[in-house]
Formats: C-alpha cells, structure tokens, sequence
DNA sequence: CCCCATTGTTACAGAACTGTTACAGTTGTC
DNA sequence: GACAACTGTAACAGTTCTGTAACAATGGGG
C-alpha cells in the first residue's frame, strides 16, 4: 500500500481529468477507473494508498463498491474518501456503517480535495489511537501514549518494561515461558540469557509497586498474570 | 477541545436538566454553566467541543459572553449555538458579527437540538483541521496565522518548529517517533537523520520557557504532549 | 529435614539514548 | 553583496537502560 497511489474513481471523464491534474500536482501518482469493478479490480492489484470514490456510479451504486472494498482484507485497510451530491445520508457513510474516511460534496474545489487526501493519509500513519488499550484490575496501559497507569498513577516504565507488561496482559492470564517472552519482547532472533527476563520482570514487580504482585511466578514454567478469579 | 464535551449555558434549571438529559442520551459529555463568567471560565478550563448559549442570561448578557468566547484565544475556536426567545435579531448574532454558528429560537424540542448540535460539530470537525485553533494549556496555536502564544506571550517559532509543536498537539497525547515527526514535518520523502529532530525539539523546549516541559521525552521511543491527567 | 533446581536480589560495566552546544551551509532580505 | 535567520550535522557529555553474573532465598521432592 503505498500511500502515494491514489486512485479516483468517477464516471465523467471531466472530474477525472480535473482531479488527476491537482493530484497530480500535487505530487501524487492517480490511478483511475470509471466504474465499480474496474475500481475493485484495480485497488486490489495496485494497492492504492487511499481511493477517492464517486457515490453516484453506473453499473454499480458507490457505496456497494465501499461496501465491497471494507469486506475485502486486500484492500479493507484502504482509506476512502466519498464524492457525494449533497450533504445527504452522510452518516451512514463516514464511520462505523459503511467506513469511509470522509467525505466531499460536489461541487467541490480541487484544492480543497488535495487538502482533504491529505489530512486524512496523514491521520492513517498516525499511531492508531483506537489501539486497545488494556486494563487489568487496576492497571491500565495504553500503547500509543506509552503510558502506564496503576490507579491513576503513572508508571514510568523503560521500552522492554513496558513490552514485557503488554504481552503478560494481553496473554491474560496464560503462562508466557521466559523463551516464548524473549521472542515477544527482545525479538525472534536475539540471543540473550532467559534470565534476563527475571531482571526486567523483578523491575517491572517493584516499579509497580503491591500491583506487582499480579505478575505471579509459575515455577519451571514461567510468568503469568494472576487473573481475578485465583485472588 | 474535545468535540464530545458540551458546554449549556442557561440560567434556569428545567432547561438545563432537559438538554442535559437528551444531549447525555446522544452520547455528549455536558458541562453546565447558570451564568456568564461561569461559563467562560468553564470554557476556558474544560475545552468542550461546542456551547449552547441562552441569549437571555442574569449578571451579564448572552451576546456579551458570545463576544468574550470569540475574543479569547483559547475559546475562539468553539462553535456556539446560540438560544434566543424569539428570531430576533438573530443577524447579528449568527455569522460575521458575532459569530455564532447556529441559533435555536425557544420553544424548541430536545430532539432538534440534538441534531443542531450534530450538523453544527459535523461542519465544524470535517473541514480542514489545517486551520483550526488549537490549545493545550497556555498553549495556542492558529494555524491560519502561524502564531504561538503562550499565555497571553507571542512566541516567535520557525515554520519547523512551528509545524512541530502543531503535530505534537495533534497528536493529544501519543507518542510520536522520530521518524513519524519527521514524515509528518519533513515531508515523507527526506533524507534526514532522525537525530535531527531532537535538535528542535531542544529549541522548541527552550522557546516555551516553562510551558516546554509539557513536551515529554519517552526514551527509546519519541515526543509526546503531557495530558492533564498525567500532572 | 535436607538438597538441589529454580527464582529473587543486587551490583556493575558497557551500551544506548538524549541533551546541549557549536558550526557550517543555505536561504532570503535589504 | 553583506547580513541575519534558519537548518541540518557532528561532537561531546551526562544520564538511563540493559544484560550478566554472583550471591541469597525459596520451595518442592525425597
């Protein structure tokens, strides 16, 4: 998915030219289509890295071909954006429903739409901000902050601290051994001691303080988040 | 200014347990204020994402308080739907003179607040987020005049570190690596050692004076902006 | 109750990371 | 063309992180 790829798709050959040339300009490479399938077809061999998408399209309804594009893992992770004749049934596009990005009623200026491409590319390289964040009892981690919490309290945690802390909490409460850790946290291909992840797992206990008592030792095997159930 | 926070001004109480009920019931965080310096103050302090503002208010007028949200660097950016008893005047209020966004003349069904409401935050989020006004603090940036003041003091920032801090702000919390400021700042193809951005971070800081300290170092990882709630 | 494997604790040195400063190249202005 | 402002890089210093190892404590099996 290269997000230099941008691939409009439109029936009349006008809006097509008029938004290639800005694009364009804009120093993006346009890929188009005229109608539904060839659009499919054409996101999934060439990966765009975001699709500006007419809702008004013969053959095939816009939103059917968005329907299709969210449904397909290929090209699901594909930002879109709708062209849309007013500002109708706006709802039902952006977000949850139907899963467009955003969306710009016709008529529109050229401008508005290289701004528009923008702003939404730059929002999907943000670190994903709907990452899960994970709480246990009173623990809370939130990847994309890095921040770490123990009832209310932030934690400072070092970078292999606070792997270490994910991957015991997202296991939920199955036993990790220090090799499978070493994979998770250090790298597939790392050589080091599996007593190390003793060390970091005695840090992480102290930093968090009586919460460290969740991380429960299962001797000859190794870790494992206490879950609620065995107090 | 988080746009699920909604500040009603109204100084009797039915109204505000009425549009407190139904705007809870649409998924808003509401703030309530009875008067006019209350409700700046609330303004100022919690950043909601929009107000609702009886024109008819005790100790100080609706259009005053209008005029004072507007002048406020820190409150400028929050669209005001304003109540008025009849469509009076309603010119000078909506629009350029004073500048609320939209008027809501009473009586009024909830359910027509609630989409008022809806359509004003829809116009308001979906336009470029390029030109809005953004705080963190005492921190303001506006974007469309490439100005920084903090606390009431200009602060003369180059357009690198400018557009940093503007990224960081965005970011509201996440941890931005090197090399994600550096697309989002340099531009994605550049050829610049990562380390460069701690070059400026380094002068930002020092620019901000006290207020640079709201820019957080996670080591082994990148930036990011203090939230509140981390003190 | 003793022994031994396993784990907890602690200290430490090298590595990695970041802050700070200086400097040189660039750009734009007057 | 001189000058100032802005940038990117490099070098140095200080701090933090991390893996290891040595030693103490623990706990389960016999």
């Amino acid at each position: 998915m290269e997000s230099n790829k941008i691939l409009v798709v439109d029936d009349e050959t006008d809006i097509l030219t008029l938004l290639s040339y800005n694009l364009k300009k804009a120093g993006f490479d346009v890929l188009t289509a005229k109608d539904g399938p060839e659009a499919i077809e054409i996101a999934r061999a060439r990966q765009p890295g975001l699709v500006i998408l007419d809702i008004m399209l013969p053959n095939m309804d816009g939103t059917e071909v968005l329907k299709q594009l969210k449904a397909d893992t290929k090209t699901a992770g594909i930002p879109v954006i709708m062209l849309t004749a007013k500002g109708e049934e706006v709802d039902r596009i952006v977000g949850f429903e139907l899963g467009a990005e955003d969306y710009i009623t016709k008529p529109f200026s050229p401008r508005e739409v290289v701004l528009r491409v923008k702003a939404v590319l730059k929002r999907f390289k943000l670190p994903r901000s709907d990452e899960r964040i994970i709480t246990y009892r009173d623990i809370t981690i939130d990847p994309s902050k890095h921040r770490v919490t123990v009832r209310k309290d932030t934690i400072d945690l070092t970078p292999t601290e606070f792997k270490l802390l994910k991957e015991l909490l997202e296991a939920g409460g199955r036993v990790l051994s220090r090799d499978l850790l070493l994979d998770m946290v250090w790298g597939q291909d790392c050589y080091v001691t599996p007593r190390t992840v003793d060390t970091h797992i005695r840090r992480l206990r102290s930093k968090l303080g009586y919460a460290g008592r969740y991380i429960e030792t299962v001797r000859g095997v190794g870790y494992r988040i206490k879950t609620e159930e065995d107090q």
